[in-house]
DNA sequence: CCTACCGATCGGTAGG
DNA sequence: CCTACCGATCGGTAGG
């Protein structure tokens, strides 16, 4: 099936075909995360790619596909990550320790912070059927997670109310994001050593 | 000096004066905590009011000041509440479970988490002046928690690095926001012990 | 505090 | 992907 650019004939050629669609996501990601979702206009996306203000909309139908495309990915980056990071490993506190690095990873990390703080904080702008997707894979996460501190707390890992826990635990994970800053202070290798010592009961040789 | 209305005389007479000015501040507040600083309309807050959409000029010069408004009284309140909370308590762990339950209270509480939420939240949207008047509401407030951390680690019951811990520990206690229900689910008070339990380490008897 | 309004900006579209 | 544009909405104001 042929598409629009074979059969106009007249794109600019791009350096690279079908990047543009991907570019814009990145601006748009970027943008989001650094003024908010209502904060950025399609002409501030648009110029960041060196389009003009209607040309994004022959990518994206709207500016909210934008978001969705955003969040959806961003959140299966994060699932990604962190079940790659806990493949072949046995030890529950092992796992634990490695799953919280990538989530942090994930959150913090060059490549994926812009989308992840659009997982965070902009879930409220999504119209219901884009929010159903999402929890319905925020759900899935989660899970995981809760299946490892069960798992913990049986081995006498951790105590008290595993849900509670959870949430805490992300939660003080998730918030790093407000007041980490790449250059100078904690990686987020050392953030997930200090919250691993802060929530683990201290380890039986 | 006289104000406004004994010169003009013509106010429609309202049950208590000077209140609107605090009505508004509150409508803006649940709007913000709703739909955020910029999704949420002058009209919106007008109408939450029963106001007409060029009214709440009439008190507010600008949306911005409404914002800052929000912002400055919600940091206010958070900080006036653990201060209170630890006042006459010499026991240092006996002060940060006080501390603690205060700041989740202010946060989760029906009093105070539409400007909790803004203070959290809608900060960015400050311009420079109101942005480091916060920062410093902000500075003074963490100090408070960073002595308090301090003093723990002289007892021996926190390890690690304080400021990391710091940053941990209200990160667990301010995202609860996002996940808190005030139907169901754990109080702020269980949370808040929950947390605790985390975070010290078990009491020596 | 209301009426009536303004200039700016927004998301989005038609046509090429 | 650009040009040119539209209708809607926004924050804010003048005058009473």
């Amino acid at each position: 099936m042929a598409d629009l650019n074979s059969i106009t004939g007249e794109m600019p050629a791009p350096a690279d075909e079908g990047n543009r669609r991907a570019d814009i996501l990145h601006a748009a990601g970027r943008l989001f995360r650094e003024k908010g979702y209502k904060g950025t206009t399609i002409r501030d996306i648009a110029a960041a790619v060196g389009m003009r203000s209607g040309s994004p909309f022959y990518h994206f139908k709207t500016k909210h596909d934008m978001l969705r495309a955003v969040v959806l990915d961003g959140m299966q980056s994060i699932y990604d990550a962190v079940i790659a990071a806990e493949q072949g490993v046995s030890d529950p506190r092992e796992r634990f320790k490695r799953m919280l690095e990538a989530h942090l990873q994930a959150l913090l990390g060059t490549d994926g912070r812009d989308f992840a703080a659009a997982v965070l904080h902009e879930c409220h702008a999504l119209d219901p059927d884009a929010a159903a997707e999402m929890s319905a894979r925020k759900d899935r996460y989660e899970k995981r997670w809760a299946d490892v501190l069960d798992e913990l707390h049986a081995a006498g890992e951790l105590h008290g109310d595993m849900h509670l826990t959870r949430l805490l635990l992300l939660g003080a994970a998730n918030w790093s994001t407000q007041w980490y800053r790449p250059q100078g202070g904690a990686t987020p290798q050392q953030i997930a050593d200090q919250l691993t010592t802060l929530v683990l009961c201290p380890p039986v040789p």
